[in-house]
DNA sequence: CGCATTTTTGATACACGTCAATCTCCGTGG
DNA sequence: CCACGGAGATTGACGTGTATCAAAAATGCG
């Protein structure tokens, strides 16, 4: 008998290939961090098609196809689990909730490649970012993110990792990301978020 | 009693407002045509949020939730049927079959938003054009499309009208865009696609 | 036919891409 | 412990593709 419905919740570390295009497999729900999909063009060349974040459900299709449509790499430290798995609710109302999901999380993603670079980057940052579990003594409004490496961001955006490299450098001065202090030295990955009067969107 | 599931199939004009974001409906699937749907920003203003052509089921999320989350539009003449209806198969399986659509469907579209200005407008068109029903004597290789207003192409493609009519205008001096001729005078809508040794896509 | 809307075309400006050099961070081995 | 090398990130200089502004042309509608 097949384990694979059956294990428990998984880790991956940044940069890890959770699957494969067109392999066999199931579907998992992302309980933290975040992962990137890509699809392989008629040309051979794999292109970002989506990103996941928490909540989201990823390789759904495998329920009905069997087998993976994209390919999925870890973009920061992610947790996942079996899906669906021990759910209440009926079988077709978890599905409506992700697919309903699937469609907001689509219409943010087009969002992320359109105005200027800067608003692109910084509403990315937003999305990805937490309500932080450890700091949140200080400022109650405060999040936490882990950015995932500069060219999968660019690749989210439709920018180049320079023009990403900059946007994040200006949100640092404008101090609207404070790297985090670990062994001495400022992360360049983990920041504070602070959402200084910035529109709500 | 409510007769909207068993209407029949219905038809848009080009421009007509299919249905409006929190309003209460049903799921339609596209028979032809082409209709984007947008989302409501926190700050009032209609954002594209996504595309749906022939094939692609929209307003999915009524079965959930009871009213639409996002405007459709109709972006060419369009004919839609209600949905799911008379499906044979299970209901869940309709639904998983709708939803990995939908993801592709989404993985295209957010394709369309990266590269050069051209590329993007070509696949675009690529993407509406269709099998021509009627033109389909000479060439065994020729589609037809009917283009939706600049300003609906450039808010797909996240670039300026200016850019799409210039690049529209590009493609029919390159000959892969021919304008069918109708009382005389040439639509700048509606036009037979020619795939003159474009690489697959 | 005349008016409003959409589309086309042109001139100019600038935001971002490109290319390249430098810097930081880590792991490896002497 | 430090030297070395590779990968990713940062910063700068410059060119270009597209946005912007503006005007004319085409189209559709009453």
């Amino acid at each position: 008998m097949y384990g694979e419905a059956q294990l428990g919740p998984q880790r991956f570390a940044a940069g890890y290939a959770i699957y494969a295009h067109s392999t066999p497999g199931a579907a998992w729900r992302v309980v933290s961090g975040s992962v990137r999909l890509d699809r392989r063009e008629p040309n051979g060349e794999q292109n970002f098609a989506n990103l996941a974040i928490m909540g989201d459900v990823i390789g759904a299709e495998t329920l009905l196809l069997g087998y993976y449509s994209f390919t999925a790499t870890a973009l920061t430290p992610c947790l996942l689990v079996p899906w669906p798995v021990g759910c209440r609710a009926p079988a077709s109302e978890s599905l409506l909730h992700s697919m309903a999901k699937a469609e907001r999380r689509a219409a943010e993603v087009i969002a992320l490649r359109c105005g200027q670079a800067a608003d692109r980057v910084r509403h990315l940052v937003m999305l990805l970012a937490q309500r932080s579990d450890v700091v949140s003594n200080e400022d109650s409004a405060d999040l936490q993110v882990v950015l995932p490496p500069r060219q999968d961001m660019a690749d989210i955006t439709a920018l180049t990792l320079e023009t990403v490299s900059r946007m994040v450098s200006r949100l640092r001065h404008s101090g609207m990301l404070k790297p985090v202090v670990r062994r001495g030295c400022e992360s360049n990955s983990t920041f504070v978020v602070r959402n200084l009067g910035q529109a709500p969107f």
